[in-house]
DNA sequence: ATAAACTATGAAATCGTTTTCATCATTTTT
DNA sequence: AAAAATGATGAAAACGATTTCATAGTTTAT
């Protein structure tokens, strides 16, 4: 591998000059431009970026931190950051914590003392407190969840207001005995949980059942099982997250109950099983594409701009209805 | 930010010395390992990555460069080497190429310029030639395609007798018409369909059709509905990838055909979608987990031994029937 | 023709660690 | 008690880039 000082020799300049011709800041006259030039691709070089990283106190690549790579939800979010930052001229650092905080801490140090030159991070609710105390002071992108300090930038669903309308939407279509389930490790499961009552009480209901639990498979599965057998059996069981609405898909069908005849089914997030099983369910789809992409930007902007106030950006869902929660009767 | 620096001063000692509390390397007197360590915890330090790595020349991070991250084959896999990487103490780097040989130029120069201290990697059949001949001279472990350069580690899946095996089944089960349809990107296509041939060159049968496509649900939708309209109509439909599996599970679907009694539907990978579709689908099943443990067990290996003999772990798929292949007039 | 202004370049400092080498203090051996 | 061995520590070099500051060489202004 060459160095600097190899090129600086092959050109006959010195290091600072092969600096100058790369970084293309400063002047150099034509002729020596040439010669660092032609040193440089005779011998193949690429500057250490580990070297350059600790000179100038930054670096070209961004930290994405997420709860679960597994969620659908996630993964989409992944590739849409990954889009964006490659055109950015970033790299992505990307992390998995497992919805766990101290993975959320150990990441966010880590990438902090990495240099990268911001994060976008979607964190646990155990965590969003602990930000603000946290004293690292690079660019940081909140999106999916809130934080209680609201100075910093977000990206959002809105949350309550697609809570809201999907339930709405079930009590339309006939629907009067609700279950509710919703993750326990995110302020995403509070804020839908919160549209889900204000729906049933402006209509004058009240939930059969309502559950915060871990957002898995196994999890939703297990509650759906109790829920269906139990006295006051809901009609319909919403859920607030794609692996609990999986759970609960399977629940169901364990239980030889039909969708939505014994039982309607509704969730978030558009995924490939949900819109291939039979009968196909219900969901708010959120637009990962932009809120990967304007999380990005927004990053980008604060790099560019650390002092510029701190902006939310809130997403509106589509609501795609489906035969999982076809009107009563029908 | 503090550095080593402030903590010496504080500790009333060299940085050398608290480089060495902090290393644990060699022998440091109690008395002042404690005075260090107070000061450490004083001003709350802790040491900055990037000047480490050049100093060492190494780092605790790895890279994991994968061609599709919305591919859930690849998203099990990250998972899996997220978490034994955690558990060795290292973190990853993760990077998503699309398919794209420049990307994965680019994404391993980057890694190698980052000082990680090895690469998992699944590349795509162009650049597997080129593999050869790139200049860096880090560990690198091969998952889920072989490369032509057999000196390298790689932890495969057994794909010849996996396709075999899934074509066996189809062929038992009565069906005599098989479409296949596989993956261009990478070998992994090109040895699944010898597989394939092979099984039913044993049966003296050929196939109604062969394509190789770009693995995308959208290609394998197209690919579909073409096959089933053509004159001699396939009664089975294999394919190599459970993207395509999903492009043919909608294909059919769309055509209003049923699945098997018009036509069957076999694929790879255990998906979240596959087993809740009616009817769910028969799939050969990879060990996502081991095959991400392994890729990583062995990177750490060769770091820690980078003479040792490349070594190639194959592991074998395993067949989960279901109703989409069931036995025909059943 | 001389002074002033500007250009192009190099030497050296710097980023924050780790590690080698030398030194001094302490313990062990004779 | 002197010599030898061992232990603990600090000063300084090193990793590989960028950038400040100084300077030699040119051009422009007087």
């Amino acid at each position: 591998m060459s160095r600097i000082k190899d090129v600086a020799k092959v050109a006959g300049v010195s290091t600072a000059t092969v600096s100058r011709v790369l970084a293309n800041h400063s002047r150099v006259k034509e002729q020596t431009r040439r010669k660092v030039m032609e040193a440089v691709e005779q011998l193949n070089y690429r500057p250490n970026l580990v070297a350059r990283s600790l000179r100038v106190q930054k670096s070209a690549k961004i930290g994405l931190v997420v709860s679960d790579i597994r969620n659908p939800f996630f993964t989409a979010i992944s590739r849409a950051v990954e889009d964006a930052a490659y055109e950015g001229g970033y790299s992505v650092l990307m992390c998995n914590t497992d919805e766990n905080p101290e993975k959320e801490e150990l990441y966010l140090n880590l990438l902090h003392d990495e240099n990268v030159a911001g994060i976008i991070f979607s964190p646990t609710q155990k965590f969003s407190s602990k930000l603000a105390s946290l004293d690292i002071s690079i660019p940081i992108v909140i999106i999916d969840r809130t934080v209680e300090s609201k100075d910093v930038d977000m990206v959002l669903l809105d949350n309550f207001a697609a809570a809201h309308e999907l339930t709405l939407h079930l009590i339309n279509n006939g629907y009067r005995k609700l279950a509710g389930l919703f993750g326990n490790a995110s302020t995403t499961g509070q804020e839908r949980s919160r549209g889900f009552h204000k729906a049933l009480k402006d209509n004058v209901l009240s939930p059969v059942a309502v559950h915060f639990i871990a957002p898995r498979i196994q999890q939703g599965h297990e509650t759906t099982m109790a829920l269906l057998k139990q006295k006051e059996k809901p009609d319909a069981i919403f859920t607030s997250n794609s692996l609990l609405t999986v759970g609960a898909f399977r629940a169901i069908r364990d239980g030889n109950l039909k969708i939505p005849d014994d039982v309607a089914l509704v969730g978030f997030d558009e995924t490939t099983w949900g819109a291939l099983v039979d009968p196909p369910v219900t969901v708010i789809a959120q637009p990962t594409e932009e809120i990967g992409r304007t999380a990005t930007e927004l990053l980008f902007q604060r790099i560019v701009d650390p002092g510029r106030l701190p902006k939310t950006v809130v997403l509106k869902g589509q609501l795609l209805e489906n035969r999982s929660s076809s009107a009563r009767g029908t």
